[in-house]
DNA sequence: GATGAATGAGGTTTCATTCAT
DNA sequence: TATGAATGAAACCTCATTCAT
């Protein structure tokens, strides 16, 4: 209930302190002393929490996906029609809590040290699909059997794309505008 | 054929080998040693010929970018209508000679390093907005003004989030196919 | 049985142990947090009791030491000839509770640190010299005098060797008949 | 020929500092730093030319058995009766290029590691199986049958056990009274 | 008495880079 | 032009030890 163990709260700690971290110097390049300055602890303390530099990364990782598997769940529920539950998916990849520049960029250098991770390939493999059966599903009902491949593609790219280009950024994003961006780039797959 | 070929013949040998180690081993942990094994050499000399490693990287990403461009205003000349011109700029990403798992990952590579290097930064800001250029030239003739940044963008980010999926591949790619994907999104989004 | 008796029952548990665990891992290898998980407890726990590795180190030998010399004053009170007692001293060396694979390893771990412990040298040449003056007072009176000194060496680097060598031993060791290669060596060096 | 090439020049130089450095220090305790400094080198540099400490450590135990190896053959050369032979083996275990404190307290190091690595593990059983032979070969033909193991064992473990001894001398050594010794024991055990 | 939590100190190893040849 | 040789810098990780609870 309620309380929080210290080994969780050290967990968390530590997790946000990673994302910044990554954020700031890169996923190559960071170092556990700069991840433990950023959490203003030391780097011995986060290999008793997580075993090595990959256990924090895959922690840091899991917790993202967390994050957005959250936000899907939860606009996923008030929405009610096919339509209406695309949107919802798409505005939880740029909700407030997950489209910021910070974040973008983690996950960009998570996907591309994907494929030189067993751990992390494997969360990033779960987490795809698990979007990708969501997308298929609402656009059964919305375009025609041959379309649906293509629309899914479409509107699955667009979201990374944008994620992408967002890890580049210099400037803060606005999550606002990029879903209002998301569905107008709907109204032009799925004209109503 | 002055004596300056032997020079440009190594650095061709040495861009090639640090495509397939980069490939093979990530970015950020793929050493000189390993590029240099690859090239049948040694890490001094890659030294000699490109400075440090952060040249040869450069040198590498300039290589790639210029066959992307190639590739672009081999379509482009080609084509005479906006539609034609647009699909070229797309066939260029998907190109035999671009579309592979093996480039697309490293292009990941560096796009996600990017933030980090402004040599690779530089590079990358100079591309992405030919490649803006391009597209919004066309599609400012294919579609009503307020349409085509969202038609834009949704095109040039599902270019990026197919070339982002098709790094994590384990088989082989089929460039046709992926022209013909990209045909069809095309025309979900500019219906004829 | 005051209570101070926990406090024996626990380092007994420790020294045990220490033996079991430097033997599985080596004494230049082994960690304090083995140990302690071979005890079922703490490291933490450890430093309370023993101060420091090193004090538990001391400990553990003092403890085979003990075993050493109670199984020498025993076999010794009963023999009544100088030849029994040399003997009783050798049946020691290779009693049933001492001269086992897991002992003779932990033995020679100790005996090779030594040099680098004040603590452990100390016990070193207090227990040598021990064994040393039992042998020659035996010795006197069973050989010439001129002979006294290198019979000793013999026997007595007999001994050391056999340890030396069981310490490298894959299958169980049987005491009985190293008791009884020993004194046909004692044989062949003090012919009757 | 005779011309060393620098690999072979630096391999030695190491592990002489080896040696020298594993007496002072103690074998799980001494760092690649004081060996480096002992050969007026860097840490880097070992791992260059032998890839790791435990490459190190085999190559100087090798370079030992060499040693020990070339005494016999030497001194079994020279011999011509069994019980020269016999003398022989001794002596070679006892010459002046072995018998010093410093190599008998490595070769200690190394026998109590041995069990902990598989590489020293094997060139010890290697040595050991050697020496053995020799021994009984000769042995065979100067006592009778049921007697040849007992005089090995106690001859071995004679040398043996005085290494182990003279691992723990503060003062330096005398090879030719050791050898002197050893001949009394070979006169104690197999009177002529 | 007992132990999670925390860390400073220090070890091995890796690696880009330099340099003499 | 090419590369063995060499190394400083630095990363990850381990571990004995301390301390608050």
């Amino acid at each position: 209930m309620g309380r929080k163990r210290i080994r969780d709260i050290r967990h968390e700690e530590f997790v946000e302190a990673t994302i910044t971290a990554v954020h700031e110097r890169g996923y190559g390049v960071v170092t556990m002393a700069e991840i433990a300055r950023e959490a203003g602890s030391s780097a011995a303390s986060i290999n008793y929490y997580f075993g090595s530099k990959e256990g924090l990364m895959e922690a840091t990782m899991r917790h993202l996906l967390r994050l957005l598997r959250t936000a899907m769940i939860e606009g996923y529920s008030q929405a009610s029609t096919p339509r209406d539950r695309l949107l919802a998916v798409m505005d939880a990849n740029f909700s407030d809590s997950l489209y910021s520049v910070e974040k973008c960029s983690i996950w960009m250098q998570f996907w591309a040290n994907a494929p030189y991770s067993p751990r992390l390939s494997r969360l990033h493999r779960i987490n795809r699909s698990r979007v990708r059966s969501h997308f298929t599903a609402e656009l059964r009902r919305l375009v025609p059997q041959p379309q649906v491949e293509t629309a899914r593609t479409a509107l699955q790219s667009y979201m990374d794309g944008v994620w992408l280009q967002a890890a580049q950024s210099d400037a803060p994003l606005d999550p606002a505008a990029a879903r209002e961006a998301a569905h107008q780039v709907v109204d032009l797959v799925l004209p109503r």
